[in-house]
DNA sequence: TATGTATATGAGTAAAAACGGATATAGTAA
DNA sequence: TTACTATATCCGTTTTTACTCATATACATA
């Protein structure tokens, strides 16, 4: 692990959102889109910063990448874990943000629907 | 605790060797830049950021401030704890940083010397 | 194979952070 | 009081990071 370039990683605002995000569940890149309300080059870029200092892993599912938490460093680095189980609550944006998940799980859509339907 | 400012004052290498030094003593600005070896408004400057982010107390003792771990924030914050307890003697440049320390220590200088003398 | 769609990346620009040298400040010592 | 010393801050510059729009890539499906 490069410590520096991990905590440079979570040195930004979005990506501390992303993080909150992805330890609820995982999420593809149009929905953190859509829930974040950022474009799409601007979470793929903080994607990468975050899958450049091993923080978060993405998986292909049919067209989509789901992105996750790494959970084997998380597990190894314990400030890690504690930083998104303890701290990340605290955070209104955080807040705002699985409140706009919950409404998306709730409502039933799919990733798929996101593009036509842009509002959750 | 304002997470953000205290994630961006985590973000830089100089940085993180101050929390480590101070994690073992509290030093005041011309011992941290003669260890470090960085001149002193770079070290003050950095000094601030982390005083405005609460991670570190300034005591004025005699004609130099004393900085020290803001032990109540690192205790209340378990991330903040981890992350120096566990996390920083991998980073080669905090290593040396204490082996500086150390030596520093044996020679019996105290920071009214270091003025003078620039080399520990 | 051709088309469409999700994501990544390039290029240019804007914004933020870091730096060094010089100077201000504030408090100590003489 | 005056001179000195430790630290903080100002200013101008450089470096790094973030952002947007446009385009490339890669893969899935028809």
């Amino acid at each position: 692990m490069d410590l520096t370039k991990t905590l440079k990683a979570l040195s930004h605002i979005n990506r501390i959102r992303i993080l909150n995000l992805l330890n609820r569940r995982e999420l593809c890149v149009c929905e953190l889109e859509n829930i974040m309300e950022l474009n799409q080059s601007n979470v793929s870029r903080h994607l990468s910063k975050l899958k450049e200092a091993d923080l978060i892993i993405g998986e292909k599912k049919a067209q989509w990448i789901y992105y996750q938490i790494n959970e084997k460093l998380f597990n190894k680095h314990i400030f890690l874990k504690k930083l998104v189980d303890k701290e990340l609550d605290n955070l209104s944006k955080c807040k705002e943000d699985l409140d706009k998940l919950n409404k998306y799980q709730k409502s039933g859509l799919s990733c798929e629907d996101l593009t036509s339907n842009k509002t959750i």
